[in-house]
Order: C-alpha cells, then sequence, then structure tokens
DNA sequence: TCTGGGGTCCTAGGACCC
DNA sequence: TCTGGGGTCCTAGGACCC
C-alpha cells in the first residue's frame, strides 16, 4: 500500500504560480474577521501558523510580508487531478482522501513489492509529480496497509519518503504518540492520558474490553486492532457521496429572520445545484445552526420522497429554522441533503408540497413561472432509467432515471429559473429506446 | 479579530412493527 | 395480570478527518 499526502498543498500551488511568493510565507485560508487557516506553507509553519489557526492568531504570528490568501479552489482541483492520474498510471486501485491524499494498492498495480521495488517506484512517483505540477512535492509512505503506508508518508515531511518493511510494524510504530494514529483526537487522547497511555505502545498494552469502555465498541476495537498494527482495509475507488451540504460563517451574527431564510435560499440553490449536477436526490433535510455562543445543533426534516428541488430543500429548512429560533443570533447557518438516492422523485410532488402549504406566493419569486427555454434537443442517444448523464451532452434537459418503466426529463433554464418537469413513457420517441433494457 | 467548510462514522433513545 | 425481543427508521449530537 502506498499513500501520498501533498506538502502544504494549496500553498505550495501559489508559491508555484506566484514566483513572488517563493521562500516567503504563504497562509492560505479564510481572510475574513472569523476566517481560519487551511494552509501554512512551511516557512509560514516557521512562526507558528497551523491549520485549522483562526486567521487572525496567523496574523499576529506571522511577519509583515506574509502572504495571507483567499484560495483558488479552482487551481487546486485542476494541480490535484493531475496527480491523481499519476497515480492511476500506478494501479487501477487508487482512493483519493482528499484533494491533497490518496491511497494506492501497489499490489493490483502488478508491481515488484521488494523493499528495493517500491523505494525505486516511489522515487519515480515523485519525480513524476514534481515535473508534472511545476513543483509541487508530496510526502510518500508505503507499507503492508493503509495504516502503515500513512504513518509512513507523516514520518519524513515535506517531500518525504518512507518505506516500512514487512515485520518491523510494530517496531515504528510502538514508539509514537497515541495521536499519530488515525481517529485518535482531542477527545480520545485526552481519554488515553488519563489512563496513561501515550504511546501506541502504551494502547497495545490495553485490553480490548478496556478501550471499548474508553472509546465505546466500534471506536475501542478500532484503537486495540490499529496497536498491533492489524489493518485489513481496503482501496475503495469510488466511493458514493452520503450527504451534500453548504454552510456559512456570517462575518456579524445575523438576527432577522428575513435575513436568514434569504440565506437559506442561496444556500439551499447551490445544494440543489450539485445535486443535480451528480444526478442525485436525497430526501432529508437538515438545518445546522451555531449561535452567538458557538453552541451548535442541528434540526432535520426527512421527506416522504427524495428531491433535489432547491425551493423544497428551502422551504423545508425555513420551518426547521421557525422552529429553532434565532434569539441571540446566529454566527452560522448551514443546509444539507442525506439519504442519497440516484433518482429524482417527483418534482411534480415537490410541487404539490409547496402550493399546499400555507404562503407559497411569499416565499416565491414573481416570476417563478417555470420557463421552458429550449426543447430538447433531437436525440441521438439512448436514455434509460439510472443512466448518468452529464448536463453538457445534451443541452437543455437533464434526465432522471426512476427505475419504473419511465423517465423524467427536466427542462433547464438559466439557474436562477427552475424549469418544468415532464415525464415520458417508454415508449416516447423522444427516448429512441431501440433496445429498452429490463426495466 | 477566538474558533471554516466539506465531509464520514458512531451512538443512543424513541417510535413503530412483527 | 410485572416488566418479550428483535429489527428498522428517524432524530440529535459528538468525534474525527483534511
Amino acid at each position: 500500500m502506498l499513500h501520498l499526502d501533498l506538502d502544504a498543498f494549496f500553498a505550495a500551488v501559489e508559491q508555484r504560480d506566484k514566483p513572488s511568493l517563493r521562500g516567503r510565507p504563504v497562509v492560505v485560508g479564510g481572510v475574513g474577521g472569523r476566517g481560519v487557516v487551511a494552509t501554512a506553507s512551511y516557512e509560514a509553519r516557521a512562526y507558528g501558523a497551523r491549520s485549522a489557526m483562526s486567521t487572525a492568531e496567523a496574523r499576529k504570528r506571522c511577519p509583515p510580508g506574509t502572504a495571507f490568501l483567499g484560495g483558488r479552489f479552482a487551481a487546486y482541483r485542476r494541480t490535484s487531478d493531475v496527480v491523481m492520474a499519476l497515480l492511476r498510471d500506478l494501479s487501477p486501485l487508487v482512493e483519493p482522501v482528499s484533494i491533497d491524499e490518496a491511497y494506492v494498492d501497489l499490489a493490483a498495480g502488478g508491481h515488484d513489492l521488494s523493499v528495493d521495488g517500491v523505494t525505486e517506484l516511489a522515487r519515480g512517483l515523485k519525480a513524476r509529480i514534481a515535473e508534472a505540477t511545476g513543483g509541487v512535492t508530496g510526502s510518500v509512505g508505503i507499507g503492508s496497509s493503509k495504516l502503515m503506508a500513512k504513518i509512513g508518508s507523516d514520518l519524513q515531511k515535506p517531500d518525504g519518503l518512507v518505506v516500512v518493511p514487512p515485520g518491523s510494524e510494530l517496531e515504528v510504530l510502538h514508539p509514537l504518540p497515541v495521536t499519530r494514529l488515525g481517529g485518535v483526537g482531542p477527545a480520545t487522547a485526552a481519554r488515553l492520558h488519563q489512563v496513561g497511555v501515550k504511546t501506541v505502545g502504551d494502547l497495545a498494552a490495553k485490553s480490548l474490553a478496556d478501550l471499548v469502555a474508553l472509546a465505546g465498541k466500534a471506536h475501542g476495537a478500532g484503537l486495540y486492532a490499529l496497536a498491533r498494527a492489524e489493518d485489513d482495509r481496503a482501496v475503495v475507488p469510488d466511493r458514493e457521496a452520503k450527504s451534500v451540504s453548504h454552510e456559512e460563517t456570517f462575518e456579524r451574527d445575523l438576527t432577522d429572520l428575513d435575513v436568514l431564510n434569504r440565506e437559506i435560499d442561496s444556500m439551499a440553490g447551490r445544494v440543489g445545484e450539485r445535486l443535480r449536477r451528480t444526478a442525485v436526490s436525497g430526501r432529508t433535510v437538515t438545518l445546522k445552526l451555531r449561535r452567538y455562543d458557538f453552541t451548535t445543533m442541528t434540526r432535520s426534516q426527512t421527506l416522504a420522497q427524495p428531491t433535489d428541488d432547491p425551493r423544497l430543500i428551502a422551504a423545508t429548512a425555513r420551518r426547521l429554522l421557525a422552529e429553532a429560533g434565532t434569539q441571540g443570533g446566529l454566527r452560522l447557518l448551514g443546509v444539507g441533503v442525506s439519504g442519497l438516492s440516484v433518482f429524482a422523485q417527483g418534482d411534480l410532488f415537490a410541487e404539490d408540497i409547496l402550493a399546499g402549504e400555507g404562503e407559497p406566493s411569499a416565499d416565491e419569486p414573481a416570476d417563478a413561472e417555470p420557463a421552458v427555454l429550449a426543447e430538447p434537443p433531437p436525440t441521438e442517444r439512448l436514455w434509460w432509467p439510472g443512466q448518468d448523464v452529464r448536463h453538457e451532452e445534451f443541452g437543455a434537459g437533464w434526465v432522471w432515471g426512476r427505475g419504473l418503466g419511465r423517465v423524467t426529463v427536466r427542462f433547464e433554464g438559466p439557474r436562477t429559473a427552475p424549469g418544468p418537469v415532464r415525464t415520458l413513457a417508454a415508449d416516447d420517441p423522444l427516448l429512441q429506446l431501440a433496445d429498452p433494457p429490463d426495466w
């Protein structure tokens, strides 16, 4: 198993693209009054800037001339894609953990798995990454499991390369602080320290029953196994998303319900757009709120049918906010959808709910009547339920598979104008189903 | 000018069902 | 005529990760 972790990734991309930033402290993250640091370059870390620190604190620590940047995620995404493609040249089993981190199952790539073999392979990979990205470096760890690969990549940052030879796992693992294990955060670390556990070796001396009592059933059993370097977690290349959400911390706490409701509409719009882009819908709408005193709560409601309709998501979230109240002011609101499935049921149904529940027109812009901006293009494609079809592939329509012998085509206007829904029978000529699958 | 934003997984209680 | 027992779904919160 190989683990790759790109070094100070966002800051490294900025330094690559802006030569004037090279060799200087760079901090990427929120630059507003309530921002936090996403990535600090190694030069900025020398002054004590760290990820997750408030940007205000980082400004105090870093000298004049430090660059504080808001971040250019499209550039980071492009660079990440280049790196992930290099990893996929090594093996079909690549699991991106985040934009700057991935596991690679080298065994599935048919490589020489000797220590010398994988060391050479990693050297070549690092060189290709630096070349293809214009100088972004990564730290590589290789071992007999995800655990050991990740521990290895962490051992020699930045620009590191550590191979943990099979058989030496416990030797490497046991002297390390427990906090190096994934899943041991501040809360678990504090509890472990209370019972005298500081290193992974200390952890390995605890009984399974002790750890389950301390950390719960699943977590306790997980710690027990990791302390023994027992880890058979597989590389999973394509994880399906389980939820989609958007949240926002305001520059100043907000109290006005009208203002907050407009924020909800905007966030529901973004969530709905992302659901549609990935051709999924969800049944559970969750409102997250953080009050003036940083207390955080969630309120959720599960609908009878999955939806991707921003209006229904917003109406549900608004109701949850009205029930929760805004007393004292809110510093954050978030809107999320979970319980995802691959088909969109019932935008007609959603219309019914919106129309049937009180003040619909008060919530709706005056020009809400759906606009058909374009007829569907003459199709040369076969569509069937469940098929993943991208917007640009067929112009103005969206296709949703329902698996019930019909296909819903949604005609989309500009981003702000949801279109009507037309349900087509399986034999509708629009679909040109030459060879209908067995629905 | 304390404390982001996007996620995942787990736990626990109550409702409900057979 | 003391108190069953699983299973699933829903909701809320917490811990954790990058």
